[in-house]
RNA sequence: GUGGACGUAGCUCAGCUGGUAGAGCACCCGGUUGUGGUCCGGGAUGUCGCGGGUUCGAGCCCCGUCGUUCACCCCA
């Protein structure tokens, strides 16, 4: 009888060899930035108790409300899958005590995250982000950096049809008195069930609606922009400037509307033109509140979160993803058992001075191993056979060319070094 | 969660108005003894996503299911 196949989970992003190449590529890519910006590593746990996200992201949210993976666990607990990053960094933020030492904290993520919704091209139920967040400082400066990192992270992968948006959601007080006249004027209008249920939950979200009809109706409404404290608009002005002045090309957007509660302050997206209905690649913001909302001090704080499943799918839109990006310096194919030891050997002493040799494993015959050699993409190639060992000297065989030299075992890390 | 489309060898797909499956690429072997990328010859592979139904007979029709995909909602 035959067994049935298992398959994945409904939904989820894998990525196997050779295409796994392509998402190192680009999560590498994403995430040097912020090295080189002197962001640290947080190696966080993909569950977490759920009381996290509710009381972080916002109960309110569509992502806590109805896309979360949760369960119970054997304890009894509630436990929920992360469906976003920062919460779960505030917590550890919190739990280590790092906020009461050198501010800002600066930390990077990568991994998994999980949402239960109906899959699509560019979305999935388990996906992957980098992100970044800078805590304990409210400075314009910092905003304008996090943002630059982010932008640096597409443009390093050679990305170029993308667009930041920003936008200020200012501070509570401003927010506060916007949600009242934005209520207002939206009790005027003449909406449909679904459309109103929106508008309680979140009126912002009225001014993401992509009919034509909504958005005629909305764009008498009044704007967040328009309601800025002195300070909120300062302070966005100055990252505006600080963006100008590092060349960062963006556009304002005053209907941005994010998912997450916990957004203040600066916020913004990173939009692609060619990935259809899910275009977000990345985005983020300052969360003033979030901090003190966990139960820790009441420091601002101001991240990203940026789609390595959607950046690659993008760079493939635009063909910017690199051929080979992977070789090896060296395939080594040995004949016969004595032969095999003395690869492994010779392949180990070669990886420790930092070359990268493969070896044909196997019983296959010479001419079967070449071609595994040309299709790993090996630069050179070496046969270890009787008459080599016998001799102590091995031909080395450049790939491109077909020709080789001979040389003797001990050379050959000399050998591959100055080709 | 709602609506539409799709699901045939590892991959990309063909399969006429229903008569029990094919191509290209990839893969494996060989073209004289230990040398790849080209060329030539040969070869294996699918319970046509899965389950049920209609029919003398289904890859082609119907239903369900799983999965994929596109849009909505929402978002990375």
């Amino acid at each position: 009888m035959k067994k049935e196949k298992i398959q994945a989970p409904k939904g989820v992003s894998e990525y196997v060899p050779p295409a796994s190449r392509e998402f190192e590529w680009v999560r590498d890519g994403l995430i040097t930035p912020a090295r080189l910006a002197g962001y640290s590593l947080m190696e966080l746990p993909v569950f977490e108790d759920t009381q996290l996200f509710t009381r972080g992201v916002g109960e309110s949210t569509d992502v806590v409300s109805k896309e979360m993976y949760t369960f119970e666990d054997r304890g009894g607990r509630s436990i929920t899958l992360r469906p976003e990053g920062t919460a779960g960094v505030m917590r550890a933020v919190i739990e280590h005590n790092l906020d009461r030492g050198q501010l800002p904290i600066k930390v990077w993520y990568s991994g998994a995250f999980f949402r239960a919704e109906r899959p699509q091209a560019g979305r999935f139920r388990q996906f992957y982000q980098v992100g970044i967040e800078a805590i304990g400082i409210d400075d314009p400066a910092i905003d304008a950096e996090v943002i630059a990192i982010a932008d640096q992270g597409f443009k390093s992968l050679g990305l170029k049809r993308y667009r930041l948006e920003i936008t200020s959601l200012g501070d509570s007080a401003s927010r506060a008195a916007h949600r009242i006249e934005l209520d207002n004027f939206i009790a005027t209008l003449d909406l449909d069930e679904a459309t109103s249920a929106r508008a309680k939950i979140n009126p912002l979200r009225l001014f993401d609606d992509k009919r034509e009809e909504m958005k005629k109706m909305m764009a008498k409404a009044p704007l967040l922009m328009d309601f800025l404290s002195q300070e909120s608009r300062a302070q966005f002005a100055e990252v505006q400037e600080h963006l100008n002045r590092l060349g960062i090309a963006y556009v304002l957007n005053p209907h941005m509307v994010r998912g997450l509660d916990y957004y203040t302050g600066t916020t913004f997206e990173f939009i692609h033109e060619d990935l259809g209905a899910q275009s977000g690649i990345g985005g983020g913001g300052r969360y003033d509140g979030l901090m003190e909302q966990l139960g820790g001090q009441s420091l601002s704080g101001i991240g990203f979160g940026l789609g390595v499943d959607r950046a690659l799918l993008a760079a493939q839109a635009e063909g910017v993803v690199p051929k080979d990006s992977f070789t090896s310096d060296l395939f080594v194919i040995p004949l016969g058992e004595k032969a095999k030891s003395e690869a492994l050997l010779l392949a180990a002493q070669l990886r420790n001075r930092g070359h990268v040799v493969e070896i044909a494993f196997g019983e296959r015959a010479l001419k079967g191993a070449m071609k595994a050699a040309d299709k790993s993409g090996s630069k050179y190639v070496v046969v270890l056979g009787d008459t080599e060992l016998a001799s102590g000297s091995v031909e080395l065989k450049e790939m491109s060319s077909g020709v080789s030299k001979s040389v003797t075992i001990s050379a050959l890390h000399e050998a591959l070094s100055t080709h």
